[in-house]
DNA sequence: GGAGCGCATTGGAACGTTCCAACAACGAAC
DNA sequence: GTTCGTTGTTGGAACGTTCCAATGCGCTCC
């Protein structure tokens, strides 16, 4: 149950540590004959190199951390699946860890990856205000991934949301819609850029007087609980852009329940493209926001800045891509008094 | 960019190392004038007290890690979150890494924790073999997630899978089904029982020449490859039992394309109950597993081993519950020549 | 007024690595 | 036959903490 040291393999195989950690290093300034009897010796012992050690010494742990904000939207996996990929390629590992949500948590799961000394740090979609990246980013290099930031210490890799927004609702305004609602992803990572998106097409469209945004958040509850609150007041809308497709599938449920059809009594667009949507029995109409390569980039930016003294920040932001399925179509009844 | 150490500290305060360490513990053997001073010093220094050092010397990370096998499995979302909370309200801290199904990223994985040297180890629903288990058991507590182990050195947390997918076909059985299909996880955790339990309560039924089981996985693909190569061959069975949720996701969306109805011409039962389910639009026929309880259970018996020398490994399995929903019904036709 | 006590504070050792300068052994070169 | 270089190997220092035994100091008590 107890750890060997690279002292205890040492003398098992009869050599002196620096030795040892040459071989274990890969070093090729060894005898064939050292090599082997260090290696058995390792392998008889169990030993496995101590991170702790080696990070102090090397005042470099070749680990960057990843805070992922919610774990239940599956968004986030093929990020992750991305950094992990560039991050492997480059020789370093990559440790997760979860704030649900809860600034707070939020808060202390990067504290946890800052004082594990990660070389780099990715925050996906951090809730709340930005002060956790801008201190982060005083000791470490640090991108966050989905959320829109200026602060010059900061890297990020967005979509760009608020034209993904403007583009549903071109999208929902060129099959006919004027009575289209938004509900909204509350504080999460993106929220705000949609909304406004949404608002500002909305006018250009001279469709200000229906711009209605309910309060919701990014879990299909927080969808669910939207359209609720949609359906309760006053007229329903003939569309909905909902914050992201997680909460979007919770407002379809809603819907379903109260016997609704989609599309006929109300479009349905969400936002994020999560392979859900596209498999979910009525194919969602989504904006697709290219994940693994949003997590792909965040680790090449985070890499190359390790090491680097002040590095420019840069901030990378895709192009959305709207991504037409079965739950927006024409709305059905076309009001009197309105041009064809 | 640099990191102060306790030293910097010290001296900023001026007092001695010692007692900024003393500080930083909370001990209250300190003045409240030098606990003042340190914290302040600390403070304007920016100081956070590195994790690795103290790992060295205390010969103890406080830090639990967790291996997810497949980030895009919803279902793992709850479990870490019941660890997260465990290890939290234990004074430990929660850090992941992901293999992505794929066994030898998934040793990689490990061996990433395993170096860092956490106190315990979670590894949730490993695919492939269990020597990653067995042999992390030999130096740190471990517990396996989600997939029967009957290895003495490593503990389990699962449910009763096997009894679960009993529950699935007594279900269809009692609805009038005969003609069950399954589609299994391939070499998934829990993939295993679950197809025995299917195979076993067909034949106490007295259906063992109604057995049929497919190739599948864990995944959205998975599912619906198994259900085209399912409607691909022959008679298509009224019902049928899907490895998992996420799977069964993937399988009612090739039943949507090819036109057929669920459950008039297929009832079609998952696993899991992820939330995704209750919210398809059609609800979905599934097994519930306690997947919050499961991650506090996990991190509760891996933490109560820490610090033991030889403790008695425990496996915890839970019950099953079926959860019936709209996707699944009794036979549309029933054949002829069959009692009522 | 000296002994004894408790309390706040301190320096040194230890943890397991990596890095570096130094060393032994040996053959090549003049 | 001394010098030089190369190759393989080595011990000590350093990294930033925690722990422990020891220290100094002010009080109480007789």
């Amino acid at each position: 149950m107890k750890h060997p040291t690279i002292l205890d393999v040492a003398d098992e195989a009869g050599v002196s540590k620096s030795l040892v950690s040459l071989v274990m290093r890969g070093s090729d300034r060894v005898s064939p004959s050292s090599r082997k009897a260090v290696l058995e010796a390792a392998k008889r012992l169990g030993y496995r190199p101590n991170a702790a050690a080696r990070t102090m010494v090397r005042q470099r742990s070749y680990v960057v951390g990843v805070m992922i904000s919610n774990l239940h939207n599956p968004f986030f996996a093929d990020v992750i699946d991305g950094v992990d990929v560039a991050a492997t390629a480059a020789g370093y590992r990559a440790i997760l860890t979860t704030g649900n949500g809860v600034p707070q948590r939020e808060r202390h799961a990067i504290a946890t990856l800052l004082e594990m000394r990660v070389d780099g740090l990715i925050l996906v979609s951090p809730s709340g205000r930005n002060e956790g990246a801008i201190e982060a980013s005083h000791t470490v290099p640090t991108v966050v991934v989905g959320k829109a930031t200026r602060v010059s210490t900061v890297d990020s890799v967005t979509n760009d949301d608020r034209r993904g927004a403007e583009m549903v609702v071109d999208h929902l305004v060129e099959l006919g819609h004027r009575d289209i609602a938004h509900i909204d992803g509350g504080s999460g990572a993106g929220a705000r850029p949609r909304r406004t998106g949404y608002e500002s097409a909305m006018r250009s469209h001279g469709l200000a007087s229906h711009i209605r945004s309910v309060r919701g958040d990014f879990t299909e509850e927080g969808g669910g609980a939207g359209m609720r609150s949609l359906l309760g007041e006053g007229t329903r809308p003939t569309a909905v852009f909902i914050a992201n497709d997680l909460a979007a599938i919770g407002a379809l449920a809603v819907l379903d329940a109260e016997g609704l059809d989609v599309p006929d009594d109300m479009s349905v667009v969400g936002y994020d493209n999560i392979t859900l949507a596209a498999g979910h029995r009525l194919g969602l109409t989504t904006v697709d926001q290219p994940r693994h390569d949003m997590g792909r980039m965040a680790a090449g930016l985070v890499l190359e800045k390790i090491g680097q003294d002040r590095p420019p920040s840069r901030h990378v932001v895709l192009a959305p891509k709207l991504i037409a399925r079965a739950s927006s179509g024409p709305p059905a009844v076309s009001r009197p008094g309105q041009s064809p």
